[in-house]
DNA sequence: TATGAATGAGGTTTCATTCAT
DNA sequence: GATGAATGAAACCTCATTCAT
């Protein structure tokens, strides 16, 4: 008996789903193709998580758990490191979710296949997922222009760091052709990371500059 | 007899494609209701277009050609103008695009709604719609960090400049959250693509800087 | 090719749904079970009829139109005719359409299996079938009780009369044990409403004794 | 601990098979929802009744149990009473039984809800609870028309008492539009069944001179 | 005595596509 | 050049029942 074999029904079914949701998405991973894959009977969706939709939701849960743990945020950064530095933990922690080929990867990929999704319970997924991350670079920023800062020139330099790096999500299917090679090695991973941080000091420095 | 009426049938059919495509997605449109968008018989698909693929081909060509004219990549700005002038152009295409409420909105939702979507030709629209902008960036990079720069630092600082324009883009669904409002004024898109351009400058900088 | 084939698919579907749903309800008649015994494709209901409902509501309106031409509620006669008259045309109209084995005896049967049903459009049926049927009850009864019956009482009598023909709809699947028999030859329905009307006019009679 | 939580599984079970059987129908009551209901297992009903339709059985003889303890059908009235007074008394004990909205009324609501059921043990039913109502009509009947009276008046006559005291468990869905209320006081209910009783003494009076 | 995870059979609906006209 | 009736495959969901514990 394997392992995979041992572990409980319900258990089976969450670990083919995200696999599978990730892979084709919501609409084009079929209950069926799940349970086969889980190799579970075909009700066992209904039962454990109400609907193919309760089993969506439990997913995105499962998935979020899984990248948090594993890469948090602020990079496991002390908030007296540099500017720079913190910049680079963000970055850092957001493109090993981006590229981590493990369950770890998963989150992103649900996040990249299903953004434009209408199925996507957008509102928790933001709430948990996405604006505490905005707001741990908002803080950076606010180190770097000073707490002075308008609203709007926040939200601008904001969207440039993260923009940076959510770029490499959703590029995706042009990955090959983009960069020239499926996978990533840790330290093209990290010249990347270390790139944005650099990048975005310099942009910030000319922001601020531009304020005064 | 309207205008509409009198166009011909696989032209009411190539433009109700496009609108819903661009709003549901390629699996969420269905054939049925796109004809019956277009006034047409629901054999109009397969009889003009072969199949939903083709009638979904087609409709990125109709979608690109449309977009192209009425904002091309160069923004209309001579080669001559400063580096963050042709930045500014680049972004300021781009966001138009982007927050274009017309048909000449529709590429940039395709391309946002289906980038996930395994039906995409991707290759064509690559080639056609993604890379010729990815290279003028490429140009306008090397103006300000040099001809010496080696190829991994250029293709970074491009996917900087474009992954700050993408992501208006990709974070449609978060966009009432995110920026606290549904459409944007000429202004306040002016005033992001001139931000693009100023913290890219910065960016670049930076990186010459760092490359000395 | 028989008659039965040459008939559009449309048309097959609804017969075999009167029967069908006329034999086991609107739970449990199958769409299956009724595709098939119209010859046709299981895709033919949400084609020709949006779905099982409307498939229901269509045999309602097509039951209903057979059994109102076949048996008028009037019964035929002449509004000058005795009010004895009146009530035994009316009662035998309505024990035609419950006794009738044929197309003309659908619709009494759908209202016998249905009547507890929550997919019955009551509303509908109601104001079409069974209202314009009180009413006539109504005219003959004033016509016995003077224009002066005050309303509790016309009602009252009304349901008397309609509640004794109504009796051979509802115990239905009690028939064989209280009347010993299934079918009834037209010379015993007969006698069933001459006695319906005697004993109604009877009861009037009484009633109208008692109001003075 | 309430004295709901108290009881058996088995007697909570039924009390809730009771309540949705009669308000949904057979088919239309879930096991899983009638276990909800009752606080129990989803296996209990299979436990302890075999099966859905044990289950059904035995909730057919509860509600029939409790009805004819609350409402025997000869209205607690002697033999010695007035025809008029025997017939009321009949009529008074069967619109209590449909139109009470207690544990009463479960049986009658049944009865309409499930006379048209393909499940119901109709035999059993129709022999415990049905017939004998019939018979006490029969006797007072003949206590009218006289003990010569032939089988079929005999019959068509207590048809025409019970099909009006019928009417209205099988007009339910109607009710609110026949009667412009929901739930009938005491007073109403009376003069309803005062109403048949004495339409009923003239229709018997009326068949009794045409026999002569 | 009782549980609850798990199942299999069967239901309705959707939808792209076809084909005779 | 165009139609629309008809189809088949496949999707999701429901639910009574079972069985190891």
């Amino acid at each position: 008996m394997t392992e995979e074999i041992k572990q409980t029904t319900r258990a089976r079914v969450l670990e083919a789903a995200c696999r599978l949701f990730a892979e084709k998405g919501f609409r084009d991973a079929t209950v069926a193709e799940i349970c086969d894959a889980a190799n579970a009977n075909i009700a066992s969706v209904n039962y454990h998580f109400g609907d193919k939709e309760g089993l969506y939701d439990e997913v995105w849960r499962h998935a979020f758990a899984i990248t948090t743990s594993a890469y948090p945020a602020n990079g496991g950064v002390s908030e007296n490191a540099t500017e720079e530095d913190l910049l680079y933990a963000f970055a850092s922690a957001l493109l090993h979710r981006i590229f981590s080929e493990e369950e770890t990867g998963l989150f992103a990929k649900l996040l990249y296949r299903e953004m434009a999704s209408p199925t996507l319970a957008l509102e928790k997924i933001a709430e948990e997922a996405i604006f505490p991350q905005t707001r741990l670079v908002g803080q950076t920023v606010k180190k770097v222009l000073g707490d002075t800062v308008d609203d709007q020139t926040l939200v601008l330099c904001k969207h440039s760091i993260i923009g940076q790096c959510a770029f490499y999500n959703f590029s995706r299917p042009l990955r090959t052709r983009i960069m020239g090679k499926e996978a990533l090695t840790e330290q093209e991973l990290d010249r990347i990371a270390r790139h944005i941080a650099r990048f975005s000091m310099g942009g910030l420095r000319e922001i601020m500059n531009g304020e005064l």
